[in-house]
DNA sequence: CGCTAGATTGAGGTCAATCAACGGGTGTGG
DNA sequence: CCACACCCGTTGATTGACCTCAATCTAGCG
């Protein structure tokens, strides 16, 4: 509970209206594989992870599919359709198991129309979710296979803390390989050219030889995340790839 | 001003403090290629379109560049960006004569936190764009070119009111052609593809043998615009393309 | 021990990018 | 009014990156 109101979309709020929010609230657990919701339903709650990972992709009808986002605890699902309710452009599937928390979609958006609080917490992450998928979108179209593997492998770097130069997948390869756009194969082979630059792969462990390994692959978006940006330390001062 | 007013960010807005704001408020006028901003910069106003057509992308060190979306009248830029005040992940340009609004940053974030409607406005603005990228999204990785090229004929054939089988191209082939995801050669050679399945392509301006001639591109994006979605009329009911 | 799902490796195919040449409007200056 | 240059778009030939298909391998697990 005390993980709930913690939530940032919920920071801020008088305690009162949060527990009016939180009445209407249902915890519900997904396995492994299971589909939340599928594209093309009508969006009828609204979403935020408690725990596990949840893939958000696109299907077409030759069962292709494109991998959005792999989102985690504290992230959520269906911003956006708060507000138009259209169909759901999109399908979520519990990549492990998934405990979400939900709320009724009518309920929001009455909310939205009266706590201001809630409303600005709520535009400050549905910017955040723009951005993201800017990112996304700039990995996809202008970056060769290695940038993006090592683009994904510095991501994860940064977020373990910037210093251990030991890493862990934190998903399947698989799905790793659609998130990045590419298939399996096409991103175990990546891996063993990254091998023959020095970084050692090992099923699912990482290890850099050292922590600069990876600047190559920095951005401007990354480069914010890291603790040796705009310091003489870093080796690549204008990450512009 | 009347259509100042009339913007859908400013919609429901006490009249004081739309004037308020206004007051800061500046409008420019930018030539065809003019860099409207660039990215990495740090985001200093707030732009909406008040006449002409703007290229939103994201460029690489070595020149290439991919198109985000490409803008126009009434269409904000830079709503994301209003929070976490990181640079900016996109560059602009005038694709032709453009006549935009500007707002000090820092002014719309402060009135954000006390206007409701505002607020709400704005995060209607954000979900709308967080829907285009994901549409974007989908086109560039699970549609073909030829789909692609078609969805976009479909788009300009709705938004044109859905019944004139004569349309025009609403600006350059190699913009459209980036737009798409594609380089220029690709979207000729396309084009001429669809011309032998009956659409006529004369320089910058299409004719379709009926007004049916492309709904094998719809997708539930698209059916939502369409006058005839959900009516026997409909070729193709369910859109899942 | 055998099964299975995920991961790897290899060979071959394909679609769009690239490189290069050409065409045909449009505008300019003589 | 014509000659020229320039830009955009087209067309052709080739390349190459990634996908596809298929076989093999490995680890985990009953």
């Amino acid at each position: 509970m005390d993980t709930i109101k913690a939530l940032p979309l919920f920071a801020g709020l008088d305690p009162a209206s949060l527990n009016d929010i939180l009445k209407y609230a249902r915890i519900t657990n997904h396995n492994k594989g299971a589909l939340i919701f599928m594209q093309g339903e009508q969006a009828s709650r609204f979403y935020i992870i408690l725990e596990g990972w949840v893939k958000l992709f696109k299907g077409n009808v030759d069962g292709q599919e494109s991998i959005l986002q792999v989102l985690s605890t504290g992230d959520n699902l269906l911003e956006t359709v708060i507000f138009n309710d259209t169909p759901l452009p999109v399908n979520a599937q519990a990549v492990d198991n998934v405990k979400l928390l939900s709320i009724p979609a009518s309920m929001i958006r009455e909310k939205l129309k009266n706590n201001h609080a809630l409303a600005v917490n709520m535009l400050s992450t549905v910017s955040g979710r723009s951005q993201a998928l800017i990112s996304q979108f700039e990995q996809l179209t202008l970056k060769t296979v290695t940038q993006r593997v090592g683009w994904f492998l510095l991501k994860l770097f940064l977020e373990s803390g910037d210093r251990t130069k030991n890493l862990k997948l934190p998903y399947d390869k698989s799905l790793i390989a659609g998130y990045l756009g590419m298939k399996p194969e096409t991103f175990s082979r990546t891996l063993q050219t990254l091998k023959e630059q020095g970084i050692d792969v090992e099923r699912s462990s990482i290890s850099l030889p050292d922590v600069f390994a990876l600047c190559d692959f920095c951005d401007s978006d990354l480069a914010v995340q890291c603790s040796r940006h705009n310091t003489p330390e870093c080796p690549n001062p204008v990450c512009m790839n």
